[in-house]
RNA sequence: GUGGGCGUAGCCCAGAGGCUUAAGGCGCCAGGUUGUGGCCCUGGAGAUCGAGGGUUCGAAUCCCUCCGUCCACCCCA
């Protein structure tokens, strides 16, 4: 038997209500800050996520599907999204608008990794960037926007980790102390912390081993070595920060595992931290630009996982509604002469823009009525020869038991005046 | 990529070498007399016991391999 491959599966029917408002709040949100969709390709040319991301990361080292295509170009499906939109942009000359350009994402992304429960090898993210300042109002957008977003969903519990990683005048001298301190603590560091202070020894810093914790804690800070423009750009943000009440956990260990970032890096981490830590994330990228061969453009952004969301959406037992609850109809027929009509009288129900569905084959009235009840369906409307000949409907109110026979102008009109307070719990 | 747990009908699961013709619940289907749902009652369909190989007179039950899934690490969404 087909199954979907491996860290993939298929959104059914009953999950696609939560999708769908996590998508539309998504763009609800993303019209209200002014930001502009983009759609790019799912798959790039391999070479913009080698310079994009970084040689030396997870992602490009073991996690990227790459493959050659018929006509021997190199071909990554994405394996995240703010390099496919620095290339639109530089593509597209979006320096001549007026900065930061502001825009938004939702799609597929791709890594292989080992499947777990919320990591998957193709998931989606939302994301925005605003490309073109560096001014730490727009880091502050951005997060003021993520914050909407997911306070706009119901979601509770969330914390907001904040760092600044300086940038390529500051960072090295960082590193240079790091690297001092770390040289004087080698042998009690775990095996994957010694490939980290050659590799990438930022990534020292967020070690959950227990051994190697004790050396964390008695590193140099990076926020200590900040230069002067870093210093003032991080304090601005947490004044705009302050301003907006939006609460935040200094983190000088949150490290992000793309190359791209300076200075301001953030995480959004859920209520129940269980393995994936991070719901969102997201920072600055100041130099991102350049190096795909554009201009120097500072820029900002932040992404988040939508399974993930989801996954929370559900721990916290909120409910996603279907907005077409109160305006859905179940016909059904109670003969042959009632079954030739179930058709037109859908459509015109669908004319009348309310949702109306039936069923076929050969099930009994009390089948029909099952479905119906069972389908959320608020109304049924029954026909057979009885009504035929009259012209007319038995127009049934689910939820009360009550039914009465009249026209289908009548039960249109009946149905249309349904308010959402009389709307039934949706199935 | 490393280590570990688990895989029995669409879903949740019992069974731990012969008494299993693999049990139960949810869901599905049909009935409970005339054209009506939700509760209740009765009946029914649905399982190559994840796949392949091995041990045995006999395997869902033991062993091996693979696949899938979950957990931890790694890392991230």
């Amino acid at each position: 038997m087909f199954k979907a491959p491996r860290g993939t599966q298929d959104i059914l029917p009953e999950d696609q209500n939560h999708w769908r408002v996590v998508e539309a709040k998504a763009t609800e949100v993303c019209r209200l800050f002014q930001y502009k969709r983009i759609d790019t390709p799912i798959f790039e040319q391999t070479e913009l996520f080698l310079r994009g991301v970084g040689e030396g990361t997870d992602i490009v080292e073991k996690q990227m599907y790459t493959f050659e295509d018929r006509g021997g170009d190199r071909i990554t499906l994405r394996p995240e999204g703010t390099a496919p939109i620095c290339r639109a942009y530089i593509e597209h000359g979006m320096h001549n608008q007026p900065q930061p350009v502001r825009l938004y994402y939702t799609g597929p992304i791709f890594r292989y990794e080992r499947p777990q429960k919320g990591r998957m090898r193709q998931h989606h993210q939302f994301g925005v960037e605003a490309i073109g300042s560096s001014d730490p109002v727009f880091d502050a957008q951005v997060i003021d926007l993520a914050w909407r977003f997911y306070r706009s969903l119901g979601l509770k519990g969330l914390t907001l980790q904040l760092n600044s990683i300086g940038c390529s005048d500051c960072r090295p001298d960082y590193l240079a102390a790091l690297g001092y301190y770390y040289s004087d603590h080698v042998n009690n560091l775990c095996p994957d912390c010694s490939m980290r202070r050659l590799r990438s020894p930022l990534r020292l810093l967020d070690c959950k081993n227990a051994s190697c914790q004790d050396t964390v804690t008695g590193a140099p800070r990076i926020l200590d070595y900040l230069c002067q423009p870093c210093g003032s750009h991080f304090e601005e943000l947490k004044g705009y920060l302050d301003k907006r009440r939006i609460g935040y956990e200094l983190n000088p260990y949150l490290v992000r595992g793309l190359d791209y970032y300076t200075r301001t890096v953030f995480e959004i981490q859920p209520a129940e931290v269980r393995g994936q830590s991070a719901i969102g994330g997201g920072g600055r990228y100041d130099n991102l630009i350049e190096q795909l061969g554009g201009r120097p453009t500072p820029a900002v952004g932040f992404a988040t996982g939508l399974e993930r969301i989801i996954m929370n959406l559900q721990n916290q037992g909120i409910r996603s509604e279907d907005v077409w609850v109160g305006r859905k109809v179940f016909v059904v027929y109670a003969d042959e002469a009632g079954k030739r009509e179930v058709l037109a009288i859908a459509a015109t129900l669908q004319d009348n823009n309310i949702s109306a569905t039936f069923t076929s084959g050969d099930y009994s009235l009390k089948s029909q009525m099952r479905q119906a009840g069972s389908s959320g369906s608020p109304w049924v409307i029954v026909v057979g020869q009885d009504e035929v000949s009259k012209d007319s409907v038995v127009l049934r109110n689910m939820a009360k038991g009550t039914q009465e026979e009249t026209s289908l102008g009548n039960a249109i009109k009946q149905i249309g005046r349904q308010r959402p307070s009389d709307w039934p719990v949706d199935r």
